[in-house]
DNA sequence: CTCCTCTTCTACGAATCGTAGAACACCTTG
DNA sequence: CAAGGTGTTCTACGATTCGTAGAAGAGGAG
């Protein structure tokens, strides 16, 4: 079984940027926006162009990436939303232990009063 | 922030042996019940001991297991129990996004009907 | 003091990730 | 078509993590 990915940092920011774009990125615009997020910061580094498509491909090949390869400056997009990989992700740690009702029990245990009225509106068909 | 760790296929066997026994383990111990549960499996290898100690080392420094040093053959436990710990992976999985809201209303609406009954009761101050 | 057992130190190979140069593929335009 | 620039793929290297274990050191039983 594939143990989903677990995203190093660049991988993380860049995935967080083609989630937070509608639409489709070009390794240079995302390139960019990295820079521009890190702008100011101690290690502004500037990426290579070639980084950034390094990733990229990565990413495509871990499935959370597809990419335009019709058009020439390739787009790149996030197959799912950052809601639905988070909570595949909680899914699969959830399934990761085999008494999954005692983890459930654990873990609204600890949320916040707000996120569990937020559990309870959802789990009543909302 | 130190991402809790993401554990390795030997350190995760060691894991669940630890957190399945009642009693702290020596070592030894978990060697030979890893051997067990491998045995009759294609590499069924047979680690050495001082494999055991490395990884056992390594998990105490990741927080996870506790040793009691005063006793010569060292014991070894499980400092959390598998739920709490998965418990705490999910919530720090869910931290990670921070449209926690949307993550929420993903993950319940892809638990089984058994479960999403589980949390409701949970919720309700079971 | 001498073994035998247990622990610590050191190390190496595979995999993953950040990082990027070098080389190759493709238009655009003279 | 020949050039040039722009974009993509290939290859690579250093750091970190993890499985794996030998070598060497520490501590107690006789």
């Amino acid at each position: 079984m594939r143990t989903m990915a677990t995203l190093g940092e660049l991988e993380r920011a860049m995935m967080d940027l083609l989630w937070e774009s509608s639409e489709a990125l070009t390794a240079n615009e995302l390139r960019e926006r990295l820079a521009q997020n890190d702008a100011g910061r101690a290690e502004a580094k500037g990426l290579a162009v070639t980084t950034v498509l390094t990733v990229l491909s990565r990413l495509e090949k871990k499935g959370l990436v597809a990419r335009e390869r019709d058009i020439r400056p390739h787009r790149y997009r996030a197959v799912t939303t950052r809601a639905e990989h988070t909570a595949e992700l909680m899914h699969e740690v959830l399934g990761s232990a085999n008494d999954r009702e005692a983890v459930l029990a654990r873990f609204v245990g600890s949320v916040s009063a707000t996120e569990a009225q937020t559990l309870r509106r959802l789990l009543d068909g909302a």
